[in-house]
DNA sequence: ATACATGCAAACACTTTGCAGCACA
DNA sequence: TGTGCTGCAAAGTGTTTGCATGTAT
């Protein structure tokens, strides 16, 4: 199980940097498939999760959402409107200290956390302000 | 759209009121699918909707995994093994003040959030000692 | 009476997997 | 050379939806 370097890994990792917005499997796709029109869904999955269990990028795991990969280091947290499940980034320090506070824990071994704010963006306020 | 008690629904709250332990759409499902066989996935999946809309009951979103659903007022987080999938009660405050420490939402208006924190389960983690 | 709810099956979004062939080390 | 990777299509999971019918108010 030794982990090759191969074409498309890099190409995943290129997308990675291109689209610094912490793109969705789909957005990576989407965005190698335009000069590289050979390439699968499949495989951008299996890359994504590969560089993961690399500890090379970050997955952000939504609830009811794609999830979302960025290169490692850029940890942050996400608004989700639960109107029109847009993503919105939220400016706020990443939260480690939350990990150590967890006590009780019988032996389950903490490798991060995953926290979303929920809530209405301001279109759809406004849209719902207007019907009423 | 004026909501209704129906008899399905009656049966939705009362399953989560027997299987107190904050269940998933399929596990109420499968509880009242034992007395009642003929009600559908469909209508259970609509009545837990529809009672998180009425503010009742409270439901608990995970990543990659089925959301769970709770009684309103026990409100608590949650440890997933990522081995396993498996999800455990974590006995901590719910942290209502993080809500207040966001700034800069630009009309973005919080209604709750997700906290999921992830790791390796005891079990899993004796297994992988063991492979070694 | 008339919205709203139901059961069923099909569709949905996101992700993983089985397989036969391909290519990196 | 051999194991790990690919593309493709199909399957899988959790959830929603279209439709004809049924029912609470």
């Amino acid at each position: 199980m030794k982990p090759r370097m191969t074409i498309q890994k890099t190409l995943v990792l290129e997308a990675l940097n291109d689209l610094d917005n912490h793109p969705t499997a789909l957005e990576v796709y989407q965005h190698i498939v335009k000069k590289y029109p050979t390439i699968s869904q499949a495989t951008v999955y299996r890359n994504l999760n590969c560089l993961v269990a690399e500890n090379k990028i970050l997955k952000i795991e939504i609830p009811n959402s794609a999830a979302r990969y960025d290169i490692k280091n850029v940890n942050h947290y996400h608004l989700k409107c639960d109107v029109c499940g847009k993503i919105f980034d939220l400016e706020m320090d990443y939260f480690t200290e939350l990990e150590t506070k967890i006590t009780n824990l019988k032996g389950f071994k903490i490798t991060g956390h995953s926290l979303v704010i929920n809530g209405i963006c301001s279109t759809c306020d406004k849209k719902y302000k207007e019907e009423n």
